[in-house]
DNA sequence: TTCCATTTGTCTGATATCGAACAGTTTTTT
DNA sequence: AAAAAACTGTTCGATATCAGACAAATGGAA
């Protein structure tokens, strides 16, 4: 059973539901908590912090801050979209699934972007789950209608969101050449390199379950390759966390299959990663 | 060589020159013929048959009508847009090429759409060249900048090609699925799918090689792949040319993985395949 | 017609990854 | 503290696909 917390941002009602690996759809929601709104110009969402200060002040008064935790679901799969979070950290992961019941990852964001980034190219509901894969210690929502409203409103503000949903494709479009011609290996690198980048530190705490669900591979292959990456120093595995020691390393070993969408993230918008 | 004929259109002076497989670059420019221009209500691109009469008026004084012949280039990798085709018929297929040379297609497009989409979004190059597969019967084309300036002048305008431009992700989105979970058999299948919603008639003219490019797998694979899907009575396949004979039974086998583009290509815009 | 580039058919062994299993370890729940 | 659940380490045979080769067939050019 999935609740559909995400229509609603509810006070501390919902007990944390643990999950069984195996099951159809193993992402329960969680609970949101209510945070007092700080000044918008001090977030660390890229997103807000490169817009400028009028248009800042259009989405004032229609956003709240708010706590994502994981497993929370931010856009359920063929539903209308009601809210939009601008993460302030964490990461999100949007994925399909397959009538099997094989869940793809189709892409990631974190603080550089925002959910349900299709609503902007005019669509209501789309065929992807986004759920948040690590915690966001806070994110910035406001309802889909004032963010559209919004975006009427200023062109400004819909050039910048727009200009986002592209490094987005790009990303996209990068995963599409990675499953089709690296290794779990090089795969695995360009995927923690991408997680790095949107999390402050270098720990990402996840399991290989999760990660071979990310990369499109199985479990104990994924086990395997942390070994080989370990082996190379640029990281070192524990129970549900990996530490990027030597992202250099990392780097080398994922080749050229990260870095685009990044710098053209860079180029268009805002400094970002690391 | 490559030459850079899409800066500009010119009249009858490209000889279309052969090509190599196994070269780095196999896609030389051809020949662009002048048409004179119709009444654009009467396009049979899509969007252009779908946008109001309004948005038509806007765009006319711009638009010139071309031919686009095989291995055209559309859209050079790294390289600013100057010239944007909705093209008539034929397909156009957008690739990523790695450094060491392999070429991997992340999206294809018809009539149902147009090129250099991420103009849209704001930025004026991709690391992505677009050439045609298939020759288009015609196109028109317009000015990137001339677009532009239409799709600022006209929110009704962005909002239609930012809609085609939702279907073009969602179908990058299929295509990360595919790489990662389906078999040769079931990626040909869709792929065949994708291009007979583009074309008039059941032929797809496109030798092995290209389609080993296109689903990214070997040629000889292909080969074989072929022979199981002629098995089926699904296809047949003749020096150069795929006839498709059974849709229903090539939907059978691409299963899930062909479908949802195109429906929200319906929903969204305007009918489309077949 | 003859020639030559292109395309297809068909092999081969090599190998990365799958898919599944099970034991051992750590964490959470009761 | 005991029990259950979740996670990791490791193995192993099966298999889809790779990667490369070469001959045969086809079609356009000379």
């Amino acid at each position: 059973m999935v609740l559909a917390s995400w229509r609603v941002n509810i006070i501390d009602i919902a007990p944390r539901t643990g999950y069984r690996s195996g099951e159809a759809n193993i992402f329960h929601f969680t609970q949101v908590k209510w945070k007092r709104i700080l000044p918008l110009s001090n977030s660390s969402n890229l997103l807000i912090q490169t817009m400028s200060a009028e248009n800042r002040t259009l989405l004032l008064p229609d956003i709240k801050r708010v706590e994502l935790e994981r497993r929370m679901i931010l856009v359920e799969a063929n539903a209308p979209v009601t809210t939009i979070y601008f993460p302030e950290g964490g990461i999100a992961s949007i994925v399909a699934t397959s009538q099997n019941g094989e869940q793809t990852e189709v892409g990631i964001f974190g603080r550089e972007g925002f959910s349900a980034a299709s609503l902007l190219l005019g669509s209501e509901q789309m065929p992807h789950q986004t759920f948040m894969q690590i915690d966001a210690p806070t994110a910035l929502s406001i309802g889909a209608r004032q963010l559209h409203r919004a975006t009427q409103k200023s062109r400004t503000l819909l050039d910048l969101l727009l200009r986002y949903i592209n490094t987005f494709m790009l990303q996209t479009a990068c995963s599409v050449v990675s499953n089709a011609h690296n290794s779990i290996e090089t795969r695995l690198a360009r995927w923690l390199l991408m997680c790095h980048d949107r999390t402050d530190g270098d720990d990402i705490h996840l399991t290989h379950e999760f990660m071979a669900m990310m990369i499109a591979a199985q479990r104990s292959g994924v086990t395997l390759t942390l070994h080989i990456l370990e082996g190379y120093g640029a990281i070192k595995a524990s129970r549900g966390k990996v530490t990027i020691t030597d992202r250099l390393r990392l780097e080398k070993t994922a080749g050229d299959s990260y870095g685009e969408p990044e710098n053209m993230y860079r180029q268009t918008i805002a400094p970002f990663g690391k």
